[in-house]
DNA sequence: TCACCAGCCATGGTATGCCATATCGCTCAC
DNA sequence: GTGAGCGATATGGCATACCATGGCTGGTGA
């Protein structure tokens, strides 16, 4: 099953050391890719060869082709007529769609969070809040940002639910890079008043608010992003 | 790239036949796998392996493994530890899930739906309807229950929204058909009042009427549901 | 008779090779 | 000079082959 176990540092021995890599090189294509896409590194709209791919990892071609496939099964990549994929540009339209469809999930997801979510949870969230408003890097506030948005969708104890939450992530990714960064580069470190209202809305067990600030927060960025894209 | 074209019927020339089969065997044996779970032929909790498929199917490994990946990333089939896959065993708590996703999905595009729906999509819809309630046979209901929510949610003019209701449809697709015709087989064929008020909301341009029809159709369908589960 | 071990078989992952197609560029004819 | 046709190359899909692993089974020894 080339389960790829421990490609240098030799054997430990029984110490319960924690280096389960990843299973299978389809596997790791597949989080390369997602963490390229998340970072901004492919261009919307350009597309990609199995073969130029797999002789980038220096892999052969299954595996690539079975990442590429994965990804246009979650709608982040895209298949052209010609069956190469791309990453798609995304236009107006299908922004506001993805941002409705983010609304109604998230929104689910943080109003189920209110009632299971532990203190713990909310020390996270207010960790990852703050040093944002510290004013971290542009790429770190992005993904303390996830951090902040997916302890809480994790608290709702649905895991179908933010698995469909982190694909719609996915779709959006190219874009949260470039804007974000261009938003939050000129402007100095302000508030989050969204997030803060998560958060005491999280205190006070008070769902309807929590549910209300996420919408806020996500249309909120959305007006931001929006503005960039035509 | 093996298109697949024509594998009889020879040549019929410049004429207008509407024949495009399937493009690639990926693709067939994903619809095929899809078709198979949707009624029922996969037991809930079965594993499959990829070479009794591909022998099965009468083709090799390769496109059969890319269709279970692709049934996988969408959660409608389940990675076991040793990597085979397995239609998942529904339990009541991942059905209440799915079924708030759903309402949440479901809701929206409805509730979209309502502003651009026209007049052929709420005839299609009504005669849908009629057509179970004039008493269709329990599978045949199934695909028309399924036509009238599509089409509804088709008319939202929300591609992505739309794709991954069906994947919602699909996860659940292994409990719909036995519970539905135990419900539906004892019945006399009963009148759907959600059905109604959902034509009666398109009519009136009424959208939360429609999308709160919406949800109590499938709350009422996932009461008789769950029912069957624990 | 039971427990343990070894070898086989089933199964998944990956690499390679081949075929079909699409695309691009070049050449030749008009 | 331009357009059409042809060929080379790039690219994707599929089949086959090989390897590693995990589970099962049968045999052997206590």
């Amino acid at each position: 099953m080339t389960t790829r176990q421990t490609p240098d540092e030799p054997a430990t021995g029984p110490f319960p050391v924690q280096r389960l890599q990843r299973a299978t090189l389809n596997d790791e294509v597949y989080h390369e890719l997602r963490r390229a896409i998340m970072s901004g590194a492919i261009e919307p709209g350009s597309t990609m060869t199995i073969r130029g791919l797999a002789a980038s990892f220096g892999i052969s071609l299954m595996p690539v082709r079975q990442a590429l496939n994965r990804l246009v099964a979650e709608h982040v990549l895209m298949l052209l007529p010609n069956r190469s994929v791309a990453l798609p540009r995304i236009d107006a339209g299908r922004f506001r769609e993805i941002t409705r469809i983010r609304v109604a999930l998230e929104g689910l997801a943080a109003e189920e969070a209110v009632a299971q979510v532990d203190a713990a949870a909310i020390a996270r969230m207010e960790a990852a809040n703050a040093a944002i408003e510290a004013g971290a890097a542009p790429g770190e506030a992005l993904a303390l940002n996830r951090e902040f948005h997916f302890t809480l969708y994790a608290a709702s104890a649905m895991p179908t639910l933010v698995a469909m939450i982190e694909t719609t992530w996915l779709q959006v990714g190219p874009l949260l890079h470039v804007p974000i960064r261009k938003v939050m580069d000129g402007a100095t470190p302000r508030s989050l008043p969204e997030h803060r209202r998560v958060i005491a809305g999280l205190r006070a067990g008070d769902a309807a608010l929590v549910r209300d600030a996420i919408r806020a927060d996500l249309e909120d960025a959305a007006v931001d992003i929006a503005a960039t894209l035509d």
